[in-house]
Parts: structure tokens; C-alpha cells; sequence
DNA sequence: GGTGATGGTTTAGTATACAAATGACTTCCC
DNA sequence: GGGAAGTCATTTGTATACTAAACCATCACC
């Protein structure tokens, strides 16, 4: 399996059954799919996906679907299913979405935040911090603790409904994409907005954390976009 | 199966299947959902409701999965499925963040919009007028022609992920409990609002559009909490 | 009398065989 | 030679039997 296919760095979890075999198809094709061993464009076709991931077919439905809602996967009218592509327009679109969803679940949270989440949160920036400023850059240790701070505040914001819409936004390939084409001083700037966010929270100030997030949330687009443009 | 159970008002078509089975447990569950007849909290089992379907547990379980996916039904930890409660509060959260996304769609389809698609906006409205004004109010007609409207804008935004990001949120207890607290005077004035938001794309000012569309849903909302509230 | 383990019962998950539908190719007719 | 229809291969949808896990009530032991 490709090393970063296991690497979790959504800040809702999806939905990882309890059950063996979805979840093992499910992260199996994944892996997959951001290393690029499916290419965008790939049919998916349930029987040869069972072979490959050692499963019969149900579970591999089952993950197809879910990968379908997570926007990994399109499917046909006639219901066949291919592995997305994205353009640079794409990227976009979603980073829009994800400013506008999360800038309003900062707002929410900010109204919310109580002492110990505040710690929490700091906890987390500190995490970060601590991992940036090493010597050998831990890629998984940061994306955890960038999705924890992001996984705190939407469930603060304590909205179903946001974090399900979240959910589908928030993907591997962009978050994780995103990170890799950070400079070590670029990480450092979204470090500080953290920090900056979780003062605002601290402060109680929904208008303040709400624009800081927008402006977070604006700049990993643009990190994203600049190696493609550039 | 209730008569309402098959009137058809997303403004995303969800997932039809081509299928057969699916979408007759599909339809049937909803529709007892949407009746009460499968009360809010409500455990769903697969086997019952295969027998109630006259289906195999196959496709009950891509329906239930359907419906899990819209909001109308939640899972446990544990993989077991209840029919959803609606609290105000959750009425509330999903027109705002309806709210935001129909906002954001109009603006983007406003600096889009050519005279073709202004004159389907304008004859969606027509039908929705003539619905009104007639003697015996046709609900199912109603329902069509404003979901014909914020579909047209919505296609107009040309953005899939804002699709299926409100396909999830404009479900079909809100829209139509919503349209049923309406009194006539509030249809008309809803009207009104869509011609306001057609007049605004046509002179292409997604500042206007947005605005008028967030008070839309804003409207709306609070035509759906006043029998509660009052 | 309460708390915690244990086994039966219920419910979801998985495999597999079969049916239906789609897509592509061939062939036949114009 | 072009088009349309039919046929075959491929792929998805459905049914069913079986497996595993979660729930619940009972009982034993503290």
C-alpha cells in the first residue's frame, strides 16, 4: 500500500466502519488513487477492485460510494465510476466553498469556545510549531495537528449538518498537496494564523476569527495554485 | 404510498437510479418518512424494511445509505440507522447554510447568465405566477416551478461540487413544510423575490443577486418557524 | 443490592450466484 | 458506403445464504 494512503488528515473522520473488509477496500483505493496508481480518468469496475483489494464486490460498492460522496469518484448516468480529475478550477471552487463553510464554522465556535477548548487548540498550534521547527520534517505529525485544530473548532461550531458538508470538502489530495507545496516559512505563517485564530476565539470575537479564516483558508489556495501557475 | 412521497422538488436530481429495486425502496422509505408513518427515531432495520419494500436487503441498504447521505436518516457508532429529528435548531442550520451556498451559487451565475438563461428564469417564474393567481392551489406544480428556478441558477453557476453540496441540504420536508406554512400573500411575495434575483442577473450584479437571494432564504426560514413559534 | 460477565437474540456485513442493462461490434439492408 | 438493428461481451444490480458483531437480559458473584 502507497505509505500516505493511511495517513488520516480529514478533519471529520468519514466514515470508517467498524467493519473490516469497506474499510480495508475503502482505504485501499484511496491510497490508490492520490498516488496516482488509478489515474484520473480510470474506470472502476467492481470486479477487478474486489481482486485487487482481496474482497468480493459488496464492500467494494460500499467503498465506491463513499468515495463517490468524498467527490474522489464521478459516476456516469448509466452509473460506471471513474476517478475524478481535477483542474486548477476545480481546486478553486473548493478552496471557495471551504473558506466560506469554515469562516462561518469559526464564527459559530468563537461563540461557543469555553477555557478548555482554547487550551486544546493551543495544545495543537503548539504541536505544530514543535514539528515545523524540526530538523527532519514530520509530514504526517503536521497534518495531524493541522486537522486536529480544524477538527476542534467544527466541533465547537457543534453543527451536524457543517461538518457532513465539510467533510466532503476537506480531501487528502488538497489538504496534503497544499502542505508539500509549503516553504518552511509559509508553514510558519499558517502556524501563526492559527495562533491568531485561536486568539480571536479566545476573545470571543466571531467577526474576527470568522475573516482570519477566510484569509487562511484564501492563502492555501494560492500556495496550492502557485507551483502550477509559476 | 403517500401521495406526496413521489413529488419530485430537489433542485439536484440525487441519485435516480436506472435501477429499479433502489429506487422503489428509495421512494417508499422516504415517503413513509416524510408521512410519519416511519416516525422521527425510528430504528430502521434492513430485513423489515426489505419485507415492507418487497426487496431484497441489497437495495434497501443503498437506499437507507441515499437517505443517510440527504439528512433524513442517521447512523449510530454502531451502523444502525434512525429515522433523523428535525429540532427548530436544525431548521435553522440548514437555511443558513443554505443561505450561503444559494448566496454564493446566484453570484456566480449572475456574472454568467446570457439572455437564454434570463428567459428560462423568467418563464419559470410565470408558471410559478399563474400557479398562484389560480383558483385551486396546485402544490405539486408550485413546488416544480420553483425548483425549476433554483435549479436554472444553480446550473448556471456551473460548479458540481456547489451542486452536490446543496443537493444535500434542499430536502423535501423543508422545501415543501415550508411552502405549506406559506400563505398566499407570502407566495406572492416569494415571487416577487424571484423576479428581483432574475432582474439582478440580467443586469449581471452578483453584489444584487446575492444579497437578494440570502434574504430569499432568510424569508423563508422564518415563514417556516412561525407556526412553531407562534 | 448492585455491578459485571456471559450467552442467546437481533441486526449488520460479506460472499456468491444470477439477472438485467449497457456498450461495442458486426452484419445486413438500403 | 452509411446507417440501423441485433447480438454478444462486459459491468452493474439484485437476491440469498452465511458470518460476525452488537445489543440485551439474565445470572452469578462481589
Amino acid at each position: 500500500m502507497h505509505p500516505l494512503s493511511a495517513v488520516e488528515c480529514r478533519y471529520v473522520p468519514g466514515r470508517f466502519c467498524v467493519s473490516k473488509a469497506s474499510d480495508q477496500a475503502y482505504l485501499e483505493l484511496r491510497g490508490r488513487i492520490l498516488s496516482g496508481e488509478l489515474a484520473p480518468g480510470t474506470q472502476l469496475k467492481e470486479e477487478e477492485l474486489a481482486a485487487l483489494c482481496g474482497v468480493s464486490r459488496t464492500p467494494v460498492r460500499a467503498a465506491i460510494r463513499q468515495l463517490e460522496a468524498e467527490l474522489f469518484v464521478r459516476r456516469t448516468d448509466s452509473q460506471r465510476s471513474f476517478v475524478a480529475e481535477w483542474k486548477a478550477e476545480d481546486l478553486e471552487e473548493v478552496f471557495t466553498l471551504r473558506g466560506m463553510l469554515e469562516a462561518y464554522a469559526v464564527r459559530r465556535a468563537a461563540a461557543r469556545a469555553d477555557t478548555a477548548v482554547i487550551a486544546e487548540l493551543n495544545a495543537a498550534n503548539e504541536a505544530m510549531r514543535k514539528v515545523i521547527e524540526a530538523l527532519d520534517f514530520d509530514l504526517p505529525a503536521y497534518l495531524a495537528a493541522n486537522a486536529r485544530f480544524h477538527a476542534l473548532i467544527l466541533e465547537t461550531a457543534a453543527s451536524d449538518r457543517l461538518a457532513a458538508l465539510l467533510g466532503k470538502l476537506v480531501l487528502q489530495p488538497v489538504v496534503q498537496q497544499t502542505v508539500r507545496a509549503y516553504s518552511r516559512e509559509q508553514l510558519m505563517r499558517s502556524y501563526r494564523e492559527h495562533v491568531e485564530i485561536a486568539a480571536a476565539m479566545a476573545q470571543g470575537d466571531p467577526d474576527w476569527a470568522g475573516a482570519l479564516m477566510t484569509a487562511h483558508i484564501r492563502r492555501a489556495l494560492h500556495a496550492r495554485l502557485e507551483p502550477l501557475e509559476g
